[in-house]
RNA sequence: GCGCUCGUAGCUCAGCUGGAUAGAGUGUUUGGCUACGAACCAAAAGGUCAGGGGUUCGAAUCCCUUCGAGCGCACCA
């Protein structure tokens, strides 16, 4: 159990003996340090409650408070502010038990099975910075769950599915007429036939096949055609399709991979769509299902929506399936192979209404238990500086890669070539490129919108990526100097005070993050934690230190500190480098 | 039209289940390397928390309202 959850479970007894009626008390940071490090706001609350003067409730809960040697400097301020200090010897015994291992500061969740949806990555579309998002935050909030006890399974879920597909394989017949994919009479084997198209050629025919789409009304047609040619596997269409989607995995893959983002399952919308006849025997054997303008459809509106709720497209007027659909036999099949207790959707947040639907026509047809949760975990959308979303000078997309690029011709500028050998420094500014993006992609709140900007990626000072690197960095360095034996917290100074508060705050941060499923919590703490570290290496000499005394404790501080920022960097999926 | 999200320092953003005097980074001005790694540290300046009203001991935070921005609203995924 964390140091500080411990307490406040002290204080919530220590409030009980003294006669009121409390759940749990929250320990806070004070806002007003000259009275003390933390406080207390209960007995206001109480006061309220039962009809007492808050100073009262304040005076009964300090006289046991006192009886107590955890605290000092025990006040009551304003209406009933109760400002308490931890005291010297309990935060000796508690920060050598966590020195060894600082996870023994860190508040556990009850284990739960979960799958993490996550990536959106599309076959035969490139990686673009839109994708930046729910990659970085979908891998991170993986490790943060796994960090809290969690069993989770990270699901790329890949877009195979549906009319894009449709259209890519319509362009490449239009290209290539010829190839024995489309020769009904071809009876060979497919996998035999060499492909004439890489990755790259399939990024450039989506979208020229969807611009033709929005022009054409025929093309579209042949590519609605195609679509159910696909979904209903025919032969010829489909192998092509497979060839297709394993060219692309692969890239996908590797720029994943460049990200510190890895997936443990690779399933695609294609592999639910297999589950698509058992989910639609449920829904008849439910009774959900309606006929509309040609369609099936599901009403999902309740009584007490105040909002437009449009019914679930559940087929389409021409036999093909929605992604409603897909989602929908998505749940099944992981409840059939996993049993998961939590399905987490990682995704652009424009697609709130969508999950609603998807999730009220799951609970109308029981596909799945009732304290199954499912969880929209929208993130704000990317937008230009014209806040408008974002696009490239010419009107493209910019593709990760190419913003990774970017980041590291800045990166590669700084690298110090006493520390870095010249083979090595490509790789390393590669490395500081990916923690500067990452870092600065996490620091606003997951569900806001914000606006991308290339140099807020390529800043590489303050609030940053490379700072919370450079700085763990040099803690590294210096660990690895020190001569001392038994490393041991032996005093606590007025230059490390501010320091070991942060270090106590670790689990509030992480347990607030999981709540919120928002990283900024952590990025924030990283940050503080760093830079007050920071303040008291440049005022203090750790190795040189007289004083036996301080030099080890600080050198145990340092160890914390680093033992902690390596935890929380490998949690938000930030590899550090050995040197930069 | 209906709904969702949002408006905080020049810029980019925290803080929002109500707590004491509003917080960072950046930019501007200034100071600190004969140094455990200066991608660092310190200081100054910068605010009508979009406007108005309400709830109360207390509001950036909750409620109402006006203005402004972005997004969504069945045969794209």
């Amino acid at each position: 159990m964390s140091i500080i959850k411990s307490l406040e479970i002290k204080i919530t007894n220590i409030i009980k003996s003294a006669g009121y009626d409390v759940e749990t008390v929250k320990l806070c940071n004070s806002s007003r340090p000259e009275f003390g490090e933390y406080q207390i706001n209960e007995a206001m609350a109480i006061g309220k409650k039962i009809g007492k003067n808050p100073r009262e409730v304040a005076t009964d809960i300090v006289n046991n408070l006192n009886l107590d040697n955890s605290f000092t400097n025990i006040n009551i301020a304003g209406p009933g502010f109760i400002n308490i200090t931890l005291s010297d010897s309990f935060l000796l015994e508690e920060l050598n038990k966590i020195l060894n291992n600082v996870e023994l500061n860190i508040d556990k969740q009850d284990k739960k099975k979960i799958i993490l949806d996550y990536g959106g990555a599309n076959v035969a579309k490139a990686l673009h910075v839109g994708h930046l998002r729910s990659a970085n935050i979908g891998e991170a909030l993986k490790r943060l769950a796994r960090l809290l006890g969690q069993e989770v399974l990270g699901d790329a879920h890949l877009g195979d599915y549906g009319r894009p597909l449709g259209l890519v394989i319509l362009e490449i017949k239009k290209m290539y007429p010829d190839l024995p994919y489309f020769d009904p009479n071809y009876c060979g084997d497919y996998s035999e036939i060499k492909l004439p198209i890489t990755n790259e050629d399939l990024e450039k025919i989506y979208p020229l096949a969807s611009t033709k789409s929005k022009e054409d009304e025929q093309y579209l047609e042949e590519a609605r055609e195609i679509t159910v040619k696909l979904q209903n596997h025919e032969r010829g269409y489909y192998d092509l399709w497979e060839k297709v989607v394993s060219i692309s995995k692969e890239e996908i893959k590797q720029v994943y991979e460049r990200l510190n983002v890895y997936f443990d399952l690779w399933k695609g919308e294609s592999d639910a769509a297999n589950y698509f006849d058992e989910l639609k025997d449920i829904f008849e054997k439910e009774n959900v299902l309606e006929e509309s303008n040609n369609a099936l459809i599901i009403d999902v509106k309740k009584e007490e929506d105040n909002s437009p709720m449009p019914p679930l497209l559940f087929i389409k007027s021409n036999g093909s399936i929605s992604y409603e659909t897909t989602d929908l036999a998505t749940i099944l099949e992981r409840k059939k192979l996993f049993s998961p207790d939590e399905i987490w959707y990682c995704v652009d947040g424009r697609q709130e209404l969508h999950f609603e639907q998807v999730f009220r026509a799951a609970r109308k047809a029981n596909l799945i238990d009732n304290n199954v949760k499912l969880t929209f975990i929208g993130f704000g959308t990317m937008n230009g500086q014209d806040g408008k979303p974002f696009k490239t000078r010419d009107g493209g997309v910019m593709t990760l890669k190419s913003l990774i690029d970017l980041v590291k011709e800045e990166t590669l500028k700084r690298i110090n070539p006493e520390t870095v050998k010249e083979e090595e420094k490509e790789e390393v500014a590669t490395t500081v490129a990916i923690a500067a993006l990452k870092y600065a992609d996490f620091l606003p709140f997951r569900a806001k919108d914000y606006i991308f900007d290339v140099s807020k990626f390529a800043d590489l000072e303050g609030k940053t990526g490379p700072y919370l690197l450079y700085s763990t960095i040099r803690m590294k360095s210096l660990l690895q100097k020190v001569t001392d034996k038994n490393i041991t917290f032996l005093e606590i100074d007025k230059n490390t005070r501010d320091v070991i508060k942060n270090i106590l705050n670790l689990s509030n941060v992480l347990t607030s993050a999981y709540q919120d499923k928002s990283l900024n919590d952590i990025a924030e703490y990283l940050y503080k934690l760093t830079s007050s570290y920071n303040k008291f290496y440049a005022e203090n000499r750790v190795l040189t230190e007289e004083n036996p005394a301080k030099r080890i404790s600080w050198i145990a501080l340092t160890s914390i500190v680093y033992d902690i920022n390596t935890l929380l960097l490998e949690t938000l999926a930030i590899e550090i480098p050995n040197k930069m």
